[in-house]
DNA sequence: CGCCCGGCGCGAACGCCGTGCGCTACGGTG
DNA sequence: CACCGTAGCGCACGGCGTTCGCGCCGGGCG
């Protein structure tokens, strides 16, 4: 039960100057941001919530933050900090650097999957310090690769886009999932009958979902998102080897 | 200024049985709640305002509707309505109908931008019918091109992620853009000054921004989101060549 | 040494929000 | 005419983002 935690009179109880720092830093902040984040999804993310796990009041994050708004910006960079810096790119490896920097950009994604929910509001963050890394490298092993800077701009348009589609979609249902508490299987057998009936007026659709009844696992996932990235990434090569825009 | 409506004593005025039909439908509803979503985006639905709009009491569309999630996710599925079914697809002419469908798509989140602040939540709103329509003419489309089913069923995961990964950032783009109230080339001149500073420590992002300065059009945008599509395209065409998987 | 000042933390308050509860009014049914 | 199911709604609860102005405190200055 918690306890009266009114003021006691007795001198020997007050703590004595407890905040020698500031108490309270920009950083300090936003990494706290990412763990309820993570830990709880975006709807757990309100300034007295947060405030509470700093031991500090809502108000007092406003010394440090303009509003919500500016602090999920923050975090959203602070999570595309986890991404290492593609590249370097040679011109024999660069399908293999910008694969690897596709699939960390989905893992980061896959770790952190709120982020979904505000990138519609955020945009891609294109001007956060950790994401400006992430898109000097990748331009590196576009550019390494002998595309010209404008159609490296483009290579890395098209790639980055199918990763944040993919990555939304999976995200989307990792979250559904853990608020249902279910396994996947559970949930996927739960929400068989109403894809089913769904799919009933559509002979293809229909057929696809019996036959993959029983199917879905991370495996599948992560085998269909390297398949987008191969096929994006042979569009790509074959258009640079015809000689680019 | 506002009348006082409140209730005349006179026989004459009072309404007589002014509700016959159900006075509310969960149609209205959904239809009500994209217009105001796509005049005043997101945050602005709350089902009070929702609730004025339609002369009735917030809690009355609680008996159409079961949460506002799920009005979210009506929402979403009457956009998509906007698209025509794709197809039919014919062995020679399936890029031509891919990539109308994937113009359709991004035209009708473009349309309303605020689509992309919920996708998220909503995942890709697999089970709505008129998501299963475009998803089954899509497929439609894939299949005739000679694409077993499965394959299809990837060609359309794939192109589809492309599609909703350009959208999420050109629809953010725009909504911050309407927010703003000024035309994107004002809006684009003021934010230079922060991105060139952003990006003084990466050559290569420098390089490209003084090179694309001022060229921020909606006539780049189109043209990029085709480059995107044809390369994904090529990449789908090449595979599907090579025997598929 | 004393005083002021700038910045930090915070309590209170404002105007919203989503939604559960239980009442009323009323058309259709026996 | 009694009854019943249901649509609409008033009220209330707990929570939200954010503003404002106050108190506190350490450091610089007279």
């Amino acid at each position: 039960m918690p306890h009266d935690d009114a003021p006691l009179p007795s001198v020997w109880a007050r703590p004595r100057a407890p905040r020698r720092p500031p108490a309270l830093s920009r950083e300090q902040i936003v990494t706290e941001a990412v763990r309820l984040l993570d830990s709880e999804g975006v709807d757990a993310l309100s300034m007295r919530r947060l405030g509470a796990r700093l031991d500090t009041a809502a108000t007092s994050l406003y010394r440090h933050v303009a509003n919500k708004e500016e602090l999920i910006e923050l975090a959203v960079d602070e999570v595309y900090g986890e991404m290492p810096t593609p590249g370097p790119g040679t011109p024999e490896g660069w399908r293999a650097a910008a694969a690897a920097g596709a699939r960390e950009m989905r893992a980061v994604i896959l770790r952190h999957p709120w982020i979904v929910s505000v990138l519609g509001e955020v945009g891609l963050a294109y001007l956060g310090p950790n994401m400006m890394r992430y898109s000097e490298g990748m331009l590196g092993v576009f550019t390494a690769a002998g595309f010209g800077l404008e159609d490296a701009d483009r290579a890395l348009g098209t790639l980055s886009a199918y990763v944040v589609g993919t990555a939304t979609g999976e995200a989307a249902w990792l979250v559904k999932l853990a608020r249902s508490g279910r396994t996947e299987a559970e949930w996927a057998a739960g929400l068989w009958p109403a894809a089913e009936a769904a799919a009933r007026p559509y002979p293809l659709l229909s057929a696809f979902y019996t036959a993959q009844r029983g199917k879905v696992a991370p495996a599948t996932r992560d085998a269909d998102f390297d398949f987008g990235v191969a096929r994006v990434l042979d569009g790509l090569e074959a258009w640079a080897g015809r000689g680019g825009g």
